[in-house]
DNA sequence: CAAGAGAGCGAACAGTCGTTCACCGAGTGA
DNA sequence: TCACTCGGTGAACGACTGTTCGCTCTCTTG
């Protein structure tokens, strides 16, 4: 159910991919895209216990039964591979998150739901936010440059929500940006938490949830007793 | 001043690192020393453009100048260097923090010395940050575990530092290492801001810099109104 | 001063790598 | 039905990888 759909029509025509091409119906161009996607399985699964940078083409096409040079049918490189699982992994987010942001709602109770969700999220899709957490600040810049689009998507539509608050009254759009980045940065830095030490602890699992819920209600209180008061 | 001294005895006695053998003194270990120090510094060039299990064991001894073979006489694995590397990196920090740390000043000017601090720390040092930033989440696990292991000290100390202070009356120690950690997070996301947008460009830096204080207000104005009146 | 220790070297090892190429055969459109 | 498009194949390419070995030559120790 909160697991990502690693066959839509969206993440195949998405950006500028070398594969995924005009036509979207035909058996050819399905056989196209479960190939594709099979390498990007294989990729994720191999990446489990290494990062992007060392992986190799060879190793990712082993891994996916298929021979190497049928992998340049689908992908310039390696990087391009990588920038599709960016989309993939944080491109499903949103209407999930969407869904969550009813607007007549307190805050505690959105912090609440937003923390559920996200857990619960990466728990069924434990190797797109591993790969995520560590290709944020990883080796290859466009893996890097789609992280960071995607998260600053994320932080936009926060900010507009933030606006239609009564207690951003004061706050232009500028600080409420930064207060969005704040609260995206502690749910990112959580679910890293979780993937490294949590997971499959219970125990750790709650505790740096309940870390997480502390730290967005700090950042919130801190947000409510806001001197907005200045010059 | 603020720049890392790369060939510092305590950097070479450290951990169970397999180079740096038990004699202090003499032309010989000196020597040792000094090509163990060329290892660490060609390492940090090339990750300067890429992550460090892409690097490789050739390419580190070619940009240093040295015989492949001669590695093994100073570190087991890449995996090891890394670690070293880690040392040098936020070792250094410690000294350069607790001089900030003056009892009676206030919250605010503390904050924004530590800021200016590391920022110049940054500058100075910035492959050793841009390392640390890549590899906190990287794909080697033994260099994972020593970055957050040096994260958790500096942690340790602010608990300490933020228990001597009166605002932190009705808070136990759990709760302070929650605020502790969320103070270090903004710190370290800053610097990764500044590594890969900020640097040479002088008003993104500003900007940067002006969010991150913002941001460590919003968690103390927080922490000054939060309700210590819980059952 | 002689014997030993050890840092660094050069060569060789068996693999793996990314990329190219011509070619096959199944799905496609007239 | 027939020509054609195109995803996948297998072989081959030169280059590069981590690791080992015995050797040299300098510093250290007795």
């Amino acid at each position: 159910m909160a697991e990502i759909e690693t066959s839509s029509t969206e993440t195949a025509a998405a950006g500028t991919v070398i594969g995924a091409s005009v036509p979207l119906t035909g058996v050819r161009s399905a056989k196209k895209l479960a190939t594709r996607q099979t390498l990007l399985d294989a990729a994720l699964r191999l990446m489990e216990q290494q990062s992007l940078s060392s992986l190799g083409l060879r190793e990712v096409t082993r891994e996916a039964g298929i021979a190497p040079a049928a992998f340049y049918r689908h992908f310039a490189d390696l990087g391009e591979l990588g920038v599709a699982l960016v989309e993939e992994s944080l491109g499903s987010m949103h209407e999930l998150i969407r869904d969550i942001r009813t607007p007549d709602a307190e805050t505690e109770d959105v912090m609440r739901r937003t923390v559920d969700v996200v857990v619960a999220h990466v728990r069924a899709n434990v190797p797109h936010f591993r790969f995520v957490a560590r290709e944020r600040h990883g080796g290859v810049a466009a893996v890097r440059a789609a992280i960071a689009a995607q998260l600053d998507t994320f932080i936009d539509e926060l900010v507009e929500d933030l606006k239609l608050q009564p207690e951003s009254e004061g706050w232009d759009s500028q600080e409420l940006r930064v207060l969005a980045r704040l609260y995206v940065n502690v749910i990112m830095l959580t679910v890293a938490d979780l993937l490294d030490s949590g997971l499959e602890n219970p125990l750790e699992e709650a505790r740096i949830v309940a870390e997480a819920l502390t730290q967005l209600r700090l950042v919130t209180v801190g947000r409510l007793h806001w001197p907005t008061d200045r010059p």
